[in-house]
DNA sequence: CGGATTTTTGAAAACCATCAACGCGGGTGG
DNA sequence: CCACCCGCGTTGATGGTTTTCAAAAATCCG
């Protein structure tokens, strides 16, 4: 499969689970011991699997607990945005908390499970919990910081940097969570999903990854991918991209 | 001087703000009258003058209260992405809260007056009423709602559609704070400004203008724009872009 | 009026999209 | 076991959109 994996049973409960450094309660046992039980169940999808669609009413909230997953719209013609590559630990939108209706659509990249709560239920005990609300409100602050780095680079830079920070970005996300080890990681996304993060087509992405591996700083194979120069790959992603051969703006 | 104006006193205090609507405390007035007494003062800066700047601690937050103004990103080679055009009632970076450094720059683009506060005297305020930091996080949630609308457009949209877009969008948000009447309406951006908000060059923004305008969309002068046809604008914003003769994706 | 900023325009080139074809591998069903 | 299909990646040729560079015209402001 390719995917790293974590026990669907979760033995100790949130207070346990492994991937707990990412999430809502982050360093509070007790709170975590208390979302616990407010949790309904896990949920699993298969790889290429809709789990939410932008439009439908918000019932359930959810904590992506294993796998990957896409966060994205669609334009009325078709076009499609991904918006956020979701990873073990993350909340699938914060947002629906607040918004009645889903601003996004989400789909899993690998076999997924989920972590569901009512929406309602939810709402209740983070309002009773003013700390937790503190606490999200950080984490509602974090996700805006990075929306508006990536409104920066899909606004400013060439593909080759847009292609190499995805992959630093995701690389350094992996390695937070002590999933990666190593140059070589789990790398899921097809061609079209990384174009469509990046405002590319998939046959530009093809060409642009062609040529960072021709220029020796990555390799993809299976479903993994290697990155055999970390500081040429980071330097392209900062803007000098002298290295593979390409400048502009 | 071509902007709408504000009593810069504030007479009535934040109870009785005209832009009251936008901002954190809404439809409650009592909190109005609670976050009144912990405004530190009002400031005002001269157009083009930078109000805050990326990297620096965050020791105050600020409201705008009258004017406009630009968040903003600068990237280390020199190139700009602005963030958000900021209108009277909004809040610069309601992040601040929780973030101890700026992660952005603010510039104002009109002579601008802001209301002011300590950080430190807000961030503990805000913990004391949890019914005002659940509203801060609507309001987050929506700002990250926006902030993915852009990354969508951004990402997927020609020249054409993104300054379409642009443009209605700044219309809808003065409408909603009825600072609008009619066609016309105060425009204060440069067009590198526009570029530097939509990912283009000053030289094509200015090119784009010159198609709408010439379609009998919109008309600029002074610091003023009308829109002459919302529909057919509308139309182009949407991706129906036949009505000025472009196509594409 | 004079100097600075902003807008406009033209021509050439870079970047990326589009269209189309082919190869590859994995799975399915005959 | 093999043929077939499907999803995915690759490559080439071509064209459109946007950038870049440069210079002139227009506007703003004191």
């Amino acid at each position: 499969m390719g995917i790293q994996r974590h026990p669907v049973s979760v033995p100790g409960g949130c207070s346990a689970c492994p991937i707990r450094a990412a999430t809502l309660y982050g360093g509070a046992p007790e709170l975590a011991a208390r979302i616990d039980r407010l949790r309904t169940g896990i949920r699993t999808f298969d790889a290429r699997r809709t789990i939410c669609r932008e439009g439908e009413p918000v019932q359930e909230l959810f904590t992506l607990f294993d796998g990957w997953a896409m966060r994205f719209k669609m334009l009325p013609d078709g076009r499609r945005q991904n918006l956020a590559v979701l990873l073990p630990g993350d909340a699938i939108s914060l947002s629906g908390l607040w918004s009645e209706r889903q601003e996004f659509s989400v789909q899993a990249l690998t076999p997924v499970s989920l972590c569901v709560f009512d929406r309602a239920t939810l709402r209740e005990f983070v309002r009773s919990q003013p700390d937790l609300e503190w606490r999200i409100g950080g984490l509602m602050a974090r996700e805006i910081g990075q929306l508006e780095e990536r409104l920066t680079y899909l606004g400013k830079c060439t593909a080759h940097e847009r292609v190499a920070r995805l992959i630093i970005n995701i690389h350094k996300r992996l390695a937070a969570r002590k999933l990666v080890d190593g140059p070589v990681f789990d790398f899921p996304l097809r061609q079209q999903h990384i174009g469509d993060s990046l405002g590319l087509t998939a046959v530009h992405v093809s060409r642009v990854l062609r040529e960072l591996r021709d220029a020796g700083l990555i390799e993809r194979r299976d479903r993994k991918l290697a990155i055999l120069n970390y500081e040429g790959l980071e330097a392209i992603a900062r803007g000098g991209g002298e290295t593979a051969g390409r400048r502009s703006l």
